[in-house]
DNA sequence: ATTTTATATTATTATATAATGATATATTGA
DNA sequence: TCAATATATCATTATATAATAATATAAAAT
């Protein structure tokens, strides 16, 4: 057994773990799937996506914090955009992988969130 | 306002999700970066990760049943290894994004798991 | 200045899930 | 068969975090 391997960056996992949870709920990931068609302001995002205003506000100022959105305020509007087309990149590459593995995720039992997609009317 | 956006796909969200929590757990995110470097028997990941025997072979069945990673027994041994190798390339692309991001990532206070990472000796 | 509209914040509650401890199930060899 | 080793399962507990409701702030228009 091979013990002496080069040391995990713990620094470096946890941060990586931290990104992949930017897109790992279903409201955030909808939110950023719905700006790769471009920037949108908060309204929008509510209206599109039928989540809660607060609700979308704090996933926004989540994925604001994260970098992984800018905003650009026009004036009462905030228009919300991908920062980075790299994240169009990752999502698309997954979706590669999900055609392979789309079967397993689904029926994968050990984590199986229903929050995030009810409307609110 | 245009709200005559094509519909999302909350099932191909959802899914989609699911497979970015995968990547979204510190423990799970090192037994991943460890397999990069091949497969390994359960005790092998055990001691290098130095997770319990029990919350890597939790963590395992769950990356197994989404199928992003592949069992294979020998003897008493039970090697994993990656099954498809766009897991390494979305891995090696989050890294560039986090080139990018890794401070806003860091000071990220949504969430701030702290799990994971503890010894078990 | 007040009202209206757009967005953000905050405290609270509910839920998902990670870690643990105890135990069970292989597999091999004596 | 029994002991030893390797891995898996399961119930429990603890924690992280998503959603909500209520409220606050900011900008523009009247």
């Amino acid at each position: 057994m091979d013990t002496d391997q080069p040391l995990l960056d713990e620094q470096a996992i946890q941060i990586k773990a931290k990104l992949f949870r930017g897109f790992a709920d279903p409201s955030r990931l909808m939110l950023i799937e719905v700006l790769r068609n471009g920037k949108k302001s908060v309204g929008e995002l509510v209206e599109i996506t039928g989540l809660s205003q607060p609700n979308v506000s704090n996933h926004l100022r989540c994925l604001s914090d994260c970098d992984l959105v800018k905003k650009d305020r026009n004036g009462r509007y905030i228009y919300y955009s991908l920062s980075d087309k790299r994240i169009t990149t990752i999502l698309r590459q997954s979706e590669q992988l999900l055609s392979e593995v789309a079967k397993g995720v689904y029926d994968c039992t050990r984590y199986n969130s229903t929050n995030g997609l009810e409307k609110n009317e």
